[in-house]
DNA sequence: GCTTGACTCTCCCGCCACTGGAGGCTGTAC
DNA sequence: GTACAGCCTCCAGTGGCGGGAGAGTCAAGC
């Protein structure tokens, strides 16, 4: 018989541990001195607590052993449950692998210009959105403003206000200067509106994950920061997979100056 | 200005998460109403909870971003930082690679033998231990009882007693059925025992790491037991660094019967 | 038999980044 | 006027312990 210190010694486990160990009944001692409460544990009890700590090792959780060590398991439900942690293992690699790759690139961008990054970039997910649209090739990127005009001057028609921020959706493969194939799409909710003229109304596709870069100023100069995100999504092993959207988060017509001016980039990718 | 479920929306960040990161100060709504307590946010605060979400996704925890976004570092500091972060996350990765192929050697186990692995394996570590020792070569495995004897004898003579289970340690390179080359070793702390004979005192090495294994059952076959610890070993991409031991935990002096004998063996090892 | 000091006991708090829920107030649309 | 979605605060719980307080226990040395 073994006091819980020298348990502690032989099997290399925290005395703490040992203790809450018995509290949730995973490995009780042999005997519990009924007077002092001590804890006396004996050599037998070493194979139930090695198979604890080896299945901890592999990654369950404590509820899960006391399962397996109490029997209530057959070898195909273990072989099941060793499958599955062997998914989980796989999964968590993958994303420490990306995780690493992104702590990298973020050390690339600060070795290399010295100071820290002025845009940062996330992941997220694009719901379906329903919205009014009109689609053309105007002459550049300045002159998108007008096809605003034409979805607003229609939803005017119909009394329909916009139930989120204006965006612009850029379908060409590469950057043009001119002739700029763009839609410009204001979101209506479940609105009815009847389309007409140039103005339809559509549902936007939903992605399963955008690279997304929020960036505060005037609309003089973008480039930075689309350098920035195209730079993140090659580092970081994605691709893209659908036409770029600006969401104008603020904008000229919230009345605010334009170094308050917000605006959403955002690129459709998938993992290549 | 949102109100704080269209704020989420925005973000993809929870409510939840958006008020506990108002009660922690790291993104603190634009405008509270007093009056009513509703939180408000702008656009503009979206560039900083996106670095916070970027941050996060490095796997930074949320006190260290706090730092980062408050201006409170450096450009250096947070190279280092980031360097700091890169090498966790590949000591993390090197873990979970690890986890992987002991899950994966379990795995085989089970398809194999149909059922659950009878004995553990754990890895721990080995104290330098004060024995007094008697090493010779013995016919077999079945004659290494007077090696104890011999030990006992000699600390009965200084009134000495061991502060710890006796063990064997295996010298041979190779398994052999006879001329074993084999040592006796009793701990005996600190006490003061004057060598004799063959009687030696000395100090066990320590290692780092020994593979251990805890069997059940009286000394009749430790094959199996072996051949486990054997392949678990080969299979994790260990190598053996040095002599393995035999620890009796509860042997026949315990005046247990023999199917409560415990017994632990253990061959040093380092990753290869 | 007494003292000392190492060991053990229980109980409670803290960790981290939230999540869930109860109970009550507020804003907006019809 | 009345739903009802949305917002508020407060509290408890998560997992696997670790730290520490305050009190009791054991074994050795004198």
């Amino acid at each position: 018989m073994f006091r819980i210190g020298e348990f502690s010694k032989l099997s290399q486990v925290p005395v703490k541990t040992l203790r809450y160990y018995d509290e949730i009944g995973l490995v009780r001692p042999a005997f519990v001195d009924a007077a002092t409460g001590y804890r006396y544990y004996t050599a037998e009890q070493l194979p139930r607590l090695n198979t604890v700590l080896a299945l901890k090792d592999l990654g369950f959780k404590l509820d899960q052993i006391h399962e397996f060590v109490d029997d209530h398991l057959t070898a195909e439900q273990m072989e099941g449950m060793l499958r599955l942690r062997r998914a989980e293992i796989r999964a968590n690699l993958q994303d420490e692998e990306a995780r690493l790759v992104r702590v990298e690139h973020r050390l690339r961008l600060i070795t290399q210009e010295g100071q820290m990054p002025k845009h940062e970039v996330v992941i997220k997910k694009a719901a379906p959105l329903r919205v009014a649209a009109v689609r053309g090739v105007v002459e550049n990127y300045q002159t998108v403003g007008p096809l605003f005009g034409e979805v607003m001057a229609e939803l005017g028609k119909h009394a329909v206000a916009p139930v989120g921020p204006p965006m612009a959706l850029y379908y060409d493969e590469e950057y043009k200067e001119k002739d700029v194939d763009v839609e410009a799409a204001v979101p209506i909710g479940t609105a009815e509106v009847a389309p007409s003229g140039r103005v339809q109304v559509r549902e936007l596709e939903s992605y399963e994950a955008v690279a997304s870069l929020t960036r505060r100023g005037p609309y003089d100069d973008f480039t930075p920061a689309y350098q920035e995100l195209m730079s993140w999504i090659q580092s970081n092993g994605y691709r893209i997979v659908g036409p770029n959207r600006e969401i104008y988060l603020t904008g000229p017509e919230s009345g605010s100056p334009p170094e308050a001016w917000v605006t959403e980039i955002q690129f459709p990718v998938a993992k290549s």
